[in-house]
DNA sequence: GCGGTTTTGTAAAAACATTGTAAATACCCG
DNA sequence: CGGGTATTTACAATGTTTTTACAAAACCGC
């Protein structure tokens, strides 16, 4: 499950920051000194993601990137730049970068960009929750239950994305209606007794016994998968 | 215990109206005129939460953000923008912002969403208290005695919550009224009497022996764990 | 210890609050 | 406009809190 990053940078300084950096949020790194070393990681490690400095002696980054591409390899790419590096967006696009940071950058800002990758490029078609009879495919925004599709409308899929997002703790209908309807809008929080009846006539083996949206008198609501 | 906010804004007004509200609501406010005072007290100050204004004289938000993540700093950061500021995403991911409020904004809503961030990047902690054979779960908001799940009203769950942070030591039943039922609601002191026969009842092994919720004659009660 | 007094335990009644739900109304987007 | 959604409303059903009443226990001065 844990992620593997390869980090491709001729600054020793550089890559064991950013190397411990991965490593405190949950990644696991891989270094590579150069393009040669790090094209031949690329191949053998499967990396989830890498970052590849521009300027690096021997093998460029910009060759780096062109044989991992040529070799076949889809892996997310983002490209380090020194300031000051002609850095159009042509040139990323041939090369087959995905994104790019501009050296000096924080590593908060870096980490936030290879989630956003990450995101981004996983294959999510998979990325399905399930309860009971209930299976949520959260990339096609559908509901099906046993066999037959359920229609859900906006306002219940997003109630129910909250909730399969916070699962067995007490949810009050005011972190619900700000996590759900946004500060923009002030409904009533009996709005949200409504569409948990919703829910439950439409997810619930019998919606007269919950099993799964459960009413904590006098709080609000607990999600039980 | 209580959290400092520091808030960057040119405008003065704007800068006391949110420094006032920041006091009302429990919070201490820092604030500061421009990017360079505000960059200084981010360091020494050490915030819980910052917000931002991006468009200040000097040092603008944004450069005042790079430098705050550059220098190591993971603060949650709200950014303050103006209407029509181009506003993307991807600026806010590369100053290192958790959250932006387009001006004009009302207390309320920037309220919440300073709540709602503090909330997200605070550490999860799964905190429990354990005494004879009860478990209180004080994040599932759940009690468990052996291995059953016991079932406890808001009063109840309320009380014991009161008792557990004061342990050992006697509680006069005004004092138990005033903390768990507010200032607002003024039931007569038997309340708390039958409140304490039932979590007796429920948590004690033997309802007429009480070895953890004790009376203190003439005073009110102790709770023993 | 012994009455008298105060305080506490407790079940049950009464008052009150919250939730379920359907139906009515408001809203919104094409 | 029209059709679907979202929200509010109203009332019943359910659950909780508070009060009450009386019994039991603790305290107190003698």
């Amino acid at each position: 499950m844990t992620q593997t990053v390869l980090v491709m940078d001729d600054d020793a300084a550089l890559r064991d920051t950013i190397g411990l950096m991965l490593e405190n949020e949950g990644f696991r790194p891989a270094l590579a000194e150069d393009g040669k070393v790090g094209f031949k990681q690329a191949l053998t490690l499967k990396p989830d993601l890498m970052l590849v400095d521009l300027r690096m002696p021997g093998l460029s980054g910009i060759e780096v990137c062109k044989q991992i591409r040529a070799a076949g390899l889809k892996t997310p790419l983002i490209v380090l730049s020194a300031i000051g590096d002609e850095m159009d967006k042509v040139l990323l696009l041939e090369i087959g970068a995905d994104d790019y940071v501009v050296k000096p950058f924080g590593t908060r800002e870096l980490l936030a960009r290879i989630r956003a990758l990450l995101r981004r490029s996983s294959p999510e078609e998979t990325r399905t929750i399930t309860f009971g009879d209930v299976e949520v495919d959260l990339t096609r925004r559908v509901v099906t239950r046993g066999a037959e599709e359920l229609k859900l409308t906006r306002a219940e899929y997003n109630l129910l994305t909250y909730f399969l997002q916070n699962p067995d703790r007490p949810l009050t209908r005011d972190m619900i209606l700000n996590s759900v309807w946004g500060y923009e809008s002030f409904p009533n929080t009996r709005t949200v007794d409504a569409h948990v009846v919703r829910l439950r006539q439409k997810l619930e083996p019998d919606a007269t016994i919950p099993r799964h949206f459960l009413t904590v008198h006098g709080v609000g609501y607990r999600f039980l998968p």
